[in-house]
RNA sequence: GCUGAGGUGGCGGAGCGGUCAAACGCACGAGACUGUAAAUCUCGCGUCCGAAAGGGCUACUCAGGUUCGAAUCCUGACCUCAGCA
């Protein structure tokens, strides 16, 4: 087993859906003597676990050390941490999971192991990695109340006047994006009345050193696997956990809901669709998914794309991963 | 066979004489992203030239006609659906 020579390095599996990230975070975990933390921001919610793919053996249970909130769960005697962290009837936010994953990440270091980051999304990974310094400003719910119903461009006017500098920065898109404007707002308003924090908050600098492994496939071939994992989730009974779910009081419209193979079942349960409607329907946005995940990842010059249906794959990967374990030095860009 | 309704872009569906390359929605494509991110938002989407502004060409089943002007009105053909025989 190579040593790890320096203690602040993070291993980050990332790509789209479908291409078996789990599956080659697992193995590197156990060759590497590591740790799973899952950057997904639907495996938070306890009780989704056939549609968010957590990929969990039979009978899998949370164990929860007793010193922490936090458990893991383990696959093939890897612990994977970031699994159920939230009810699916309260709200989460990267906030929440960069505070989460900053603490399991210390803890597993202490014990001497490798944190991997393993997911597919891009603002939870980006938290973790390069930080998000606004993240730690609270929601202010009566803001956002009375925000509600403006249009975008009094929104836009209201943050001119309170940030200008934030206003300017924003883009075409972000103009007419209501809810980044109102968070944009309320950024605004806690740093008017919080100077002192702010400067705390500049301070805090990240110290990681970074591989970022990312998995592709050619399109079609991910499309293939995204269809036959619709159909093993509709075999693996994802119909009755949304059942249970709403038996639990999870409405439709909350967040945890907006999920991808969730929110597609209302339509069957209000007899408006057809079992195989709602399964067609759901397939087609895990796709539509998957090009956006690319475009967030493309972007991040730092990855290493591996196609996993090339000759040798996971053995590359190894590869690169060990040379940049025992080297302590970042890998060659390919 | 008769009667009624209708044939518009990849699809659904507006328009019912001029301001229509055609609302709106879907699909598709390209993007944005600093506390909802599997969320939210932007742009493009007949075709040709152009970086853009803009301009050219061809389009509303087909063929004729009326009109300065037609997707819109008239005639005929073909097709679809519904009702009656």
């Amino acid at each position: 087993m190579p040593a790890v020579k320096k203690m602040n390095k993070l291993l980050v599996i990332c790509g789209p859906t479908s291409t078996g990230k789990t599956t080659l975070a697992v193995a590197l975990a156990k060759k590497f003597n590591g740790e799973l933390i899952s950057a997904d921001s639907r495996q938070v919610y306890k009780g989704m676990d056939i549609g968010t793919g957590k990929d969990l053996p039979k009978g899998a249970k949370i164990k929860l050390p007793w010193f922490q909130k936090y458990g893991y769960y383990e696959i093939n005697g890897v612990k994977i941490w970031g699994y159920d962290l939230a009810d699916p009837r309260h709200e989460f936010n990267v906030g929440q999971y960069i505070k989460f994953a900053e603490r399991i990440i210390t803890d597993i270091r202490k014990r001497g192991k490798s944190p991997i980051l393993v997911g597919g999304t891009g603002l939870y990974m980006k938290g973790v990695i390069d930080g998000i310094p606004t993240a730690s400003i609270p929601k202010n719910n009566l803001l956002r109340k009375t925000l509600e119903r403006s249009t975008p461009e009094e929104l836009f006017e209201k943050l001119a006047q309170m940030d200008s500098l934030k206003a300017g920065q924003m883009n075409a898109s972000d103009k007419r994006n209501p809810r980044r404007l109102i968070r944009a707002i309320e950024v605004a308003m806690w740093k008017i009345n919080n100077i002192k924090k702010e400067k705390e908050m500049e301070a805090k600098k990240k110290d990681l050193e970074v591989l970022m492994i990312g998995l592709t496939a050619p399109e079609k071939f991910i499309s293939r696997r995204v269809e036959k994992r619709v159909a093993r989730r509709v075999k693996a009974g994802i119909k009755k956990e949304v059942q249970i779910l709403l038996k639990k009081h999870v409405t439709w419209k909350m967040p945890s809901m907006s999920s991808m193979g969730y929110r597609q079942w209302k339509d069957y349960f209000d007899n408006k669709k057809t079992e195989a409607e709602v399964v067609k329907v759901w397939e087609g946005e895990e796709k539509k998914y998957v090009r956006r995940q690319m475009v967030w990842f493309k972007k991040d010059k730092r990855i290493h794309w591996f196609d996993i249906t090339a000759p040798g794959y996971p053995e590359n990967v190894e590869k690169s991963v060990e040379k940049w374990y025992s080297t302590g030095s970042n890998v060659e860009k390919s």
